[in-house]
DNA sequence: CGCAGATCGTCAGACGTCTGTCAAATTGGG
DNA sequence: CCCAATTTGACAGACGTCTGACGATCTGCG
């Protein structure tokens, strides 16, 4: 019966990514929930707590994000008091970056719901699975990097 | 050296999943390029070829989207002439969605490069890890259908 | 038969994401 | 030292995605 053909769709890595991505949002959400901070959003505190005074373009590499997408989510983090964007000393063009002091609480609030979104994620998997899950994943963004539109670098301090 | 300890961002399931949509989506558009079909517009298509007369609803559980979204989509591919949008006979809610036969032929051209991005998309693995990958993810998403908040629905034809 | 409740699709609102363009600032080569 | 090229960030435009609300329609139960 070629009734249902589109079995081929659902196998296609690009339908799988899209749900998973899917799926890895929604949990994240149903656990941080109440406290009203994003992925990305989380993204942006996690580096900007290990590396305070960032610029918004080696934010934006190092999350593999572009100048616009991080700009916007910056406006949103800095309405709502968790960022602070100051111009940077030495070059005026760039805007340094520092969590403010409810920005790094925020941050400490997120620990616990992102552990559980994590550890939901990874729960259909044995131990096994999720090692291989990660290293394939990894392997995958990994040969990615560079290429694609938005690469992604790791290393911004290595700078020429 | 508390420099680098975001290593464990770029561990976090999350992250490498968001990186992996963002390559696959990257793939996708580069293969597609000048045709100006999207990769959500690619999946309703191929749905609406499948299964020709299905009602918005149906589709969106089909692809696990929302309504809203489908909707939209679905605008802009009557807009490009692609499908074709009736009111249901016999429930006036619906909408009963065909390919027209633009929309058959940008499906057939797609064909190419759609074969070319998944390709690409499963370059950086072997053959075993090729279908480790997929077994994986089928299993994440799979044992996520249903619950997360957009659950999908391979089988809506079994109606009660 | 008639109305309460479910269902379909649209709309408004919010967020994320990319491309392209532009002004301001910096840098480098002559 | 000066101007061209580059870099930074903002803005406009386009698409995808979800939630919540609402009108139109349908269905089932009393």
């Amino acid at each position: 019966m070629a009734e249902s053909t589109l079995e081929e769709l659902y196998r296609r890595p690009g339908f799988l990514i899209r749900r998973a991505q899917q799926i890895a949002v929604s949990l994240f959400l149903e656990e941080s929930g109440a406290l009203g901070t994003t992925n990305t959003q989380y993204g942006i505190l996690m580096v900007l707590k290990h590396r305070p005074g960032t610029d918004q373009i080696t934010l934006a590499r190092l999350l593999g994000l572009d100048r616009s997408t991080t700009g916007m989510v910056l406006d949103k983090l800095e309405q709502t008091g968790l960022v602070k964007r100051r111009i940077a000393t030495g070059d005026r063009r760039k805007r340094e970056l520092v969590l403010t002091r409810a920005g790094a609480r925020m941050l400490e609030q997120l620990a616990g719901p992102a552990q559980r979104a994590q550890s939901r994620v990874l729960s259909p998997f044995t131990a096994e699975e999720r090692t291989a899950f990660l290293d394939l994943l990894e392997k995958f963004v990994g040969s990615f990097n560079g290429s694609t539109r938005v690469p992604l670098d790791k290393k911004p301090t290595a700078r020429k």
